[in-house]
DNA sequence: ATTAGCACTCCAACTAGTCGAGTGCTAACA
DNA sequence: TGTTAGCACTCGACTAGTTGGAGTGCTAAT
């Protein structure tokens, strides 16, 4: 059903698209691609292919265009393909731009996104690690003030994360010491999922001469807990879309920014869990957001020590030059992850 | 010069101009406003208007539409005016609002900017509490794995900031707590301006025994400490500008939603010094920044102890309605100081 | 099976004509 | 002298008609 005549045919007018933006016709194709047949031959491949749902016609007498079946097809190829030959001085020109922002996991991502953005031209997104599944390192309680504490939280991939509380009833440094001890021998090394629900009353028993600050204190830790499994959206060049023709009508522009602007909407996107392969492509449709029925969206994750801790992305027209975007985003993967295992790796 | 009639029919077409953004005849004007006289005498004006660069043509057989110097006249005059009442009722409405997401400090300005932006439909901009002027709380350094140190500083409003450092020497937590005490008598209630240059090799005479470690931590602490005068941006709404006619053209859109999306350029903008009063407005080509010629940002701001320690604000076409645009900032000026006084004040 | 040829379609770009809201000037008026 | 009615003029927005080019699909010949 699929010749590779057809095939051809078709990827042929893949790429010019994705180039020009402009429905290409059967003329034009047979002038600039050498297929060995004539416009007419041409055509009678496009019309099966239109038959086939992998072509649309924007109108009875213009050219074709692919449709997001079409896109689907060739990625599919290109991810099977598997020729990806790392670009080793590309991928180090990337890390040195990021190694000099690696001191902290915000500005790491944040800058990623940057550069991603400026390579692919299309509008960046990366997601902060998730804590998840990570390991707690160190809790310890400060008495900052008369009544506030200060809950420190630091996991094994060493994010910190702090909560400020009050306290009706003042507390010494010390008491909060032999707290966060007994917290820390207790709880080290497990992770934040384990923990929810293991802060419970029981432990009362073991630390009885606190028991009226723990009953204050142990909420308070499951909710900042509970906090922790919040994640950081990054996105970066949002208004480099309005340079694509397919957004040039303001309706459409504002339909994907607004999107784009909303953080939470995006997170959810993102953190399906079917976005969980080294690379993952979302077209058009495919995309369960109406807003993004004219986009596509391409994943790579990031990890340590082989565990999958966060994602990077771009978004951007159907029309995408995926086959460039599939290497770009596999560099900053393995940068990313690289990074990050020099800093918190064991 | 500007004698009433002048200044009646000035101001009717900047509020013609600000609800319908087209430019306004003289006998559209003398149908809608009541001036007792005809169009041609308000034809007249409006020359004379011109002439004194407060009204400009489009193209010579269209209306006339006010100048940024028109604006000016106009928004002094409303903030001279100084008749602004409270009002109560909104106040403590945008205040519930507030109030349920003030647990800390960043939420309560991202959700402030969101707020405002959907009143005001404007994009909004909130600017954290910067620390330069705020007093150091607490200074924690705590040991967190082996060669791994966390240091946490904790400021009179609160807000925590930590950092992980390597230290290629191992240290034990009651060493570093000793270090941490002394570092609290002697740096707590000292501003962060202040602390600058204090953490000096003076210091080391102090604590000699700890010398060798001292001698790693101190440009670490002052480099925590320059950072510390890092504050964050919030924007909400930046679509919301796409639905205004004078971004209809896609370039002038781009032009502004890059702008914005440049955080570092619009902290520049926004903590320009000249930005200090109560409520402040700066028009159009008023701006130093060329993507903003034909976009005017108000801004307010917000204080704890009647000590200004950050700022909130809306930009937006020129074409604004600045009346309720100032009392609406008022009252998230108000609010927001009220809470964080609540939470924080003395 | 492939291709040349041809009639047909449709959009984009251009042109010309019209309409309406506006201006500026002049002359008349209170 | 300030105000107003009247009028010629201007200019953009809109509409309708025209043209040209790029494309399709069908048919008949190779």
């Amino acid at each position: 059903m699929l010749d590779e005549r057809k095939l051809k045919v078709l990827y042929a007018i893949i790429n010019s698209y994705i180039i020009s933006a402009e429905p290409i016709g059967s003329r034009t194709l047979s002038k600039h691609y050498d297929l060995g047949v004539s416009s007419a031959t041409i055509r009678n491949e496009m019309s099966d292919l239109e038959e086939l749902g992998l072509l649309n016609k924007p109108h009875s007498s213009a050219g074709r265009i692919p449709s997001d079946k079409a896109y689907r097809l060739y990625v599919d190829s290109l991810l099977k393909l598997d020729n990806f030959i790392l670009d080793e001085k590309k991928k180090q020109q990337i890390k040195n731009i990021l190694v000099s922002e690696s001191q902290e996991v915000d500005h790491l991502l944040q800058t990623s996104a940057k550069v991603l953005s400026e390579i692919t031209n299309y509008t960046a997104l990366a997601v902060s690690p998730h804590l998840k599944s990570s390991k707690i390192k160190h809790i310890q309680l400060l008495s900052i003030d008369e009544n506030k504490v200060l809950l420190v939280l630091v996991n094994n991939s060493d994010i910190v994360k702090s909560t400020i509380f009050n306290l009706d009833k003042s507390i010494t440094n010390n008491q909060l010491n032999t707290i966060s001890n007994f917290l820390n021998s207790k709880l080290k090394g497990l992770s934040f999922e384990q923990l929810n629900n293991l802060i419970g009353p029981d432990i009362l028993y073991d630390l009885y001469e606190y028991k009226d600050i723990l009953e204050k204190l142990i909420p308070i830790i499951n909710k900042s807990l509970d906090d922790s499994e919040y994640v950081e959206l990054y996105s970066e060049g949002i208004t480099r879309l309005l340079n694509y023709p397919e957004y040039k009508d303001l309706d459409k522009a504002k339909s994907i920014l607004s999107f784009i602007e909303d953080k939470d909407l995006v997170l959810e996107m993102l953190m399906d869990d079917a976005l969980c392969n080294e690379i993952d492509i979302v077209i058009g449709t495919e995309n369960n957001y109406a807003q993004l029925k004219n986009s596509s969206i391409v994943t790579a994750t990031y990890s340590i020590g082989g565990k999958t801790i966060g994602k990077i992305g771009v978004i951007g027209p159907t029309r995408m030059d995926y086959y460039k975007l599939i290497n770009t985003l596999k560099l900053f993967s393995i940068n990313i992850s690289e990074i990050l295992e020099k800093l918190f790796g064991k």
